[in-house]
Formats: C-alpha cells, structure tokens, sequence
DNA sequence: AAACGTAATTATGAATTCATAATTCAGTCA
DNA sequence: TGACTGAATTATGAATTCATAATTACGTTT
C-alpha cells in the first residue's frame, strides 16, 4: 500500500492559473480587454498576490500581454499569430501521428474508433456541437497515444491558444465532407500502424483545416470591411 | 517618426526569470537541488515577491519544479524526458528548415554563410568551442529565418531545456565528421532553396545528433554502474 | 468651449507581515 | 544505542502594506 499519495490540494495559483486561463479560452475576458485585478480577486475570494503570480504565468504562455506599470490585458489573437501557429501546431500533430501508431495500446485504440464513429454519426445528423466534441475526442486520444508529455504539453497550450478564436461557425459543408474523409483515411492509416502515412495525413488534416478557417477569416473582415 | 517607443525599463520578475532560466541552464543550480529563496533574495538584492513570481514562470516553463509548502527544485533532466524532448525539437527543426528556405533574405543567407565557414575552420582545427559557436549560430539564424515567432519561443524553450544537459565531451570524431557532412548537404538545400529538401535534413540532422547524445549517455551510465 | 496644466485618485509593483506547514533538534523511553 | 515524541525553529504561501507610476478630475487660460 502506497502512504506517500498525499491529499491532492493544488496551490492557490495554480489553481487561478487554469481558471484564469480557461476565463480567457472560454471568452470570459474579451481580447484587449484589461483584465480587472481587484473584481477577480474578490470574485475568487483571493488577494492579489496569487492572483498576480498567475497572471505571471499566463504572461508567458501568451495569454495576457503585461505591460509595465499598466497591468494586464487579455492577449489579442492576430491573424499573423494564427498564421504562425497553425504550421507549428500542425507538426506536432504529425509527430504524434507517427507515434501514436507506434506506441497505442488496444485500448486507446478501442476509444478511438468509439469516438470516430460518432464523429461519423454526428456528421450524419449534421449535429455541429457533438461533432466537434468527438472529432476533439479524437484528437486528443491521438496525442495522449503518442504517450510524450513533452509534445502533449506544448500541443495542448497551442491548441488552447487557436481555440480562442470560435470557429465552429465557419465550418462549410464541403470542408466538412473533406475532414471527414481526411478522418477515415486517417482511421486507416492508425489501424494499419503506418506511422509515416498517419503522420503526412494529419499534418495535412491540420493544413486544411487551416486553411479553410483563414479563408473564412478573410471572408468574415471583407464584410467588415464592405460595411 | 515614432514617439510610442517606450524605454526599455523590463519589470523586476521579467529580469529575474532570465537570470533565474539562465542559473539553472548554465549549471549554476544543480537538478535536484532546493531553489535557496532567501539567498538569491540577497544575492539579488529584491525581495520574495518578484523572485517567487519567477519561480512560478520558471515552473510553468519546466525549468523548477514546485512542491505545495516545500518550495523549488530545480528540475532533474530524465532520460525519459530528454528522448520525448529530442523529437520534439526535430520536428520543429524541420518545419523552420521547410520557412527559412522560403522566407530568409540575402544577408540573413549570407550570415549564415559566414558562420557554416567558420564552423568548418573550427572542425579542421578541432576547435570544440568554436565548432559549438559556429553550430549554434548556424541552427539559431535558421529558426529566426523561418519568421515565426511561435515557432521560435517554443524551440527555444525545448533546447533550453535540453542545453543543460552538457552534450561538448560527447561529441565522437565520427559523429563529429557525420555532423559536418549533413551541415554541408544542409547548406546546398537551403542555397537550392529546397524546403522540403531541407526539412528533412534537419529533421534527420537532429535525430542523429540526439541518438549520439543518448548512445554517450547510456556508455556512460554504464560505465557509472560498473564502477 | 477647447487645450493645457496640475491636483486628487486609483492602480500597480514590490516589500513586508502574518498564519501555517514542514523541518530540525532535544529529550524520552524501549 | 536507537527509534519515537513533541517543542522550537525555519520556510513557505498568501494577505497586507507601502511607495510610486498612471489615470482621472478639475481649474485655468486663451
């Protein structure tokens, strides 16, 4: 019997970390806003010491911008950002691809083909909501499969980062048949442990996917702009 | 002309984290060891706040770890940690190959002319210093000729992480002229301004290098067990 | 009324203080 | 002697305080 498992009670920051993070992922604190030290503190019941500490974090993960003697504010997401994150994002998928075929066990697998086939059915229904927590699913098994925390790491806090920007809404019918089929291809790669052809796929799943929520971007600000 | 400029007045935890990042990366912290507070208050000459608000950037970034009511360690490198860490950085390497090709101007390319040369010089005359010198620079104008700053601050802070491990001693006259070899095919990519061509390389450059490093590190741990 | 300058207010960065958890060190008993 | 107990000490996390920079509010001048 293991004594050693203390109770697990996360710090203070640490804590204020994920649910600042998640204020900001989850659209709670608007991009440029300034984020309001003294209401989060009593909203949190903490004083602003870990509060500060985890804004200090999230300073470096990118989220918030701080600016000396002026607090901070919530980070944009630029489009030039966007651009350079999704090819950095998009080899990361690439080499878990390559690793979770390698090193996925008969479980992980078994999720995996649960999660796809309600993707499958989601797309069927045209359920965009359940679609999206599946195809995440998804993903995200793929990643956990390559079983490398390093790559997981840096991948997850990318991934938070994109995730800011909604982009369920810009999801047209022919990119959306095309990711499904990316899908099933993919399926067939992991279920036949081809790393190399899983890898090429997802990166090229990655790039697609890209590619299309760029161009709705440009569409989206073009009627901004013609307004 | 431009009047927003502000002047350049870092805040007080900004400059401890790099001093901080720089203490454990150059060895002046042994992993392991406990994060001495008080001292590097004095020493510092500040007080806790700033430098445990450091401490919790520094943590974030893998570099320290914290213990709830103990306080700082500083980070042990694993091997565990260091074969997920290496492919990582590999295919990162490769992706800022496949930019630099595309994005780097003339005087960034002639640059990096200049240090390849002075990189060969110093294989000729065996120089290890100046071998590493020249190597770094060469890998570091790549990355920054790829223009994208995610790419960037994510491989920076994944060989960080690694540099701490002191790779200089194991550099064998094989892998050493192996080395140079993939240097030289490297540069005719990239002055062919082939990125795919060049990806790879690098790709393959960083795979070889990290199994040397981890071949030298099995020798010695086995050398370490025989003793 | 608009623009400027100055005082009041507020917000911020950093130092200090405080409560508590962890560690050290005696002293006790087997 | 050596393991255990409990008080003394120290270290840590978080709250509070403090000095100063930034912002706002208010008069003054034109």
């Amino acid at each position: 019997m293991n004594l050693t498992q203390t109770i697990k009670r996360p710090t203070l920051h640490e804590e204020l970390v994920e649910r600042l993070r998640n204020l900001v992922v989850e659209d709670g604190l608007k991009p440029g806003e300034k984020v309001p030290e003294k209401e989060l503190c009593e909203s949190f019941g903490v004083s602003r010491t870990p509060l500060r500490e985890a804004l200090k974090v999230l300073a470096s993960e990118g989220f918030v911008v701080l600016q000396a003697n002026r607090g901070a504010r919530v980070a944009e997401v630029t489009r030039q950002e966007l651009e350079n994150t999704f090819p950095v994002i998009a080899v990361l998928e690439q080499l878990a691809g390559e690793l979770a075929c390698q090193n996925l066990d008969a479980d992980e697998l078994a999720w995996i083909e649960k999660r796809h086939s309600a993707m499958l059915r989601a797309y069927q229904a045209r359920d965009r909501t359940s679609y999206f927590q599946a195809n995440q699913d998804v993903h995200q098994a793929l990643i956990r499969g390559a079983k490398n925390d390093i790559l997981e790491g840096h991948h997850k806090l990318l991934a938070a980062r994109v995730r800011r920007v909604r982009f369920m809404a810009n999801l047209s019918d022919e990119r959306w048949a095309q990711a499904i089929d990316e899908h099933e291809n993919m399926m067939n790669r992991l279920r036949a442990r081809d790393s190399g052809g899983l890898g090429q796929l997802m990166k090229l799943h990655m790039m697609n996917k890209f590619a299309a929520h760029i161009q709705a971007l440009d569409a989206q600000s073009g009627d901004t702009a013609a307004t």
